[in-house]
DNA sequence: CACAATGTCTGACTCTAGTCAGACATCCGC
DNA sequence: GCGGATGTCTGACTAGAGTCAGACATTGTG
């Protein structure tokens, strides 16, 4: 189906691309333009950046700049924290001309639709967004990551305050977590953005060769898409590489989400164990390998 | 929404597109390669045929293939209907590479979905479904085409012959089909292939400036995607530009979605009239201009 | 049978996209 | 403060995609 879809779609729907000429400008500068607005804001966004978020090579990246630049659409200043660096922001014509391509996409979109009646539209969105997860979710990006890793950070951040949100009893320890020993630490970006994390390490306290699986957090708008189990998953995956018989993990009682997800994915509730945390109420463990 | 999937899209499945190379062959060569093989069957395909299917330049695409007939996969001939016109097929190495192609998207599209749950992948397939049909039915392209017309006959071929196939008693009368006087036929194709069909003549023998909607047509597979409405609505307005402020048309009662359509469409049941078909049982009217 | 229309092909282009090597400045750790 | 790493830019490419004018043969029509 998959290839149907991109058929019918390339075919039907490329149009939506080819529409960002008639702006005299060719589709990769015109997405530049997009990309420098949507992730620049107020501040600007570094060439760095832009180079990772589009995946392009530093040469052309540069010549593209020069040229919207030479249009009047962009300015571009050394970042003051880094004089490496350099800082792209659109300036007053580069937020009218992106604008004008965000008025045509728009349009044009509303156009291709048209034939169709209100309740097709429906349908429509409904199965586009739905794809749209998925088509998400199944490339997400794994990799393990050292614990100073910025967007590891910004993940274990969004964790301990959620957590912390979720516990009326305040849950946080003050003072800045520290890396654990021992620990190895899994990251997934969708589009750059950090969407899950979580971590194993060496349980020493427990007999045989066990791991206990730390820190699991799913970001919000991802729940229910099965990221959870597959980040279990991994963890265990790697666990198992490292030696791992036997995988344990502690959660509370208030997480229900989290506790039916373990359930399903093949743990059985045991009794508290050495070196958890003194927070948790509900205890797991699962045989690997 | 559309917008959005579609920048997830070609982020993330833009790679099927990619996977053409890897053979060595550019992407469009690669796609010309495709559809030779999807369009030409076993008598080959004309080159004026691939360029209307893929729009491409004449200079191109002449190129393009010689490029492939370089490479000793496809062959080309005049076509013995009308010398100007050449006649290409694939040979045996280039079905061959056809198929190396199509394992190859087939592959990657399976390492693409290979993240989800069979849930998951259920999901998004009904999703991408929806959505091609609909973005299909979107797509389609109507315009009046003359009685002789090789789409539209092959259109009213199809009319011709489910009618026959659903009455028990038979209902074609012998011989051609003559055109009507002063009839209108509207086309809906879809990627070349018609999908739905229909008419208007003038009803002289109505009181008022009446117009008969005749031989309404859609193809099997797009029921229920809104074309029939579509096309009335359309054959409505053709009528009102020739003056038309009533339209008439006849049905059987075995024609229950249409039935249904008619009286969902604003039409209501009225008693036979002058000019209707013998067959008919059910006849409806309906205000315009 | 002349003539316009049709169908394909070649030649000569342009523009976009992308790659690679290296210049140059700045930064960071020792 | 030296040397390697990092970040950006320029120059010199290549290949793909697409456009346009016109050559040439064939076909259908008045």
């Amino acid at each position: 189906m998959l290839r149907r879809f991109n058929r019918t779609y390339t075919q039907r729907i490329g149009v939506l691309e080819e529409s960002f000429l008639g702006t005299g400008r060719p589709l990769a500068v015109s997405r530049l333009l997009f990309e420098i607005g949507a992730a620049g804001g107020e501040h600007g966004v570094t060439v760095r950046d832009l180079r990772e978020r589009l995946d392009l090579d530093s040469g052309h990246l540069s010549r593209m700049l020069r040229r919207l630049e030479a249009d009047g659409l962009v300015a571009t200043a050394a970042d003051p924290a880094d004089q490496r660096r350099r800082v792209v922001r659109l300036t007053e014509a580069g937020r009218a001309a992106r604008q004008d391509l965000d008025d045509r996409s728009e349009e044009l979109a509303a156009r291709i639709v048209a034939p169709l009646t209100d309740r097709q539209r429906e349908r429509l969105t409904e199965a586009l967004a739905t794809a749209d997860l998925l088509v998400r979710a199944a490339t997400i990006h794994l990799r393990e990551v050292p614990p100073e890793d910025p967007l590891g950070r910004e993940a274990l951040g969004n964790y301990l305050r959620e957590i912390d949100e979720r516990f009326s009893t305040g849950y946080r320890t003050s003072g800045p977590v520290a890396a654990e020993q021992g620990s190895t630490y899994v990251l997934a970006t969708s589009d750059g953005e950090p969407v899950a994390y979580g971590g194993i390490r060496p349980a020493p306290a427990l007999p045989g060769a066990a791991f206990e699986i730390k820190r699991m957090w799913v970001h919000g708008d991802w729940r229910g898409a099965g990221l959870g189990s597959r980040m279990l998953r991994h963890l265990e995956q790697l666990a198992a590489e490292r030696g791992a018989t036997s995988i344990v993990l502690d959660t509370n009682e208030v997480l229900t989400e989290a506790i039916a997800m373990y359930e399903r994915t093949g743990y059985r509730s045991v009794e508290r164990y050495p070196g958890s945390d003194p927070h948790a109420t509900h205890f797991f463990a699962k045989q690997v390998g």
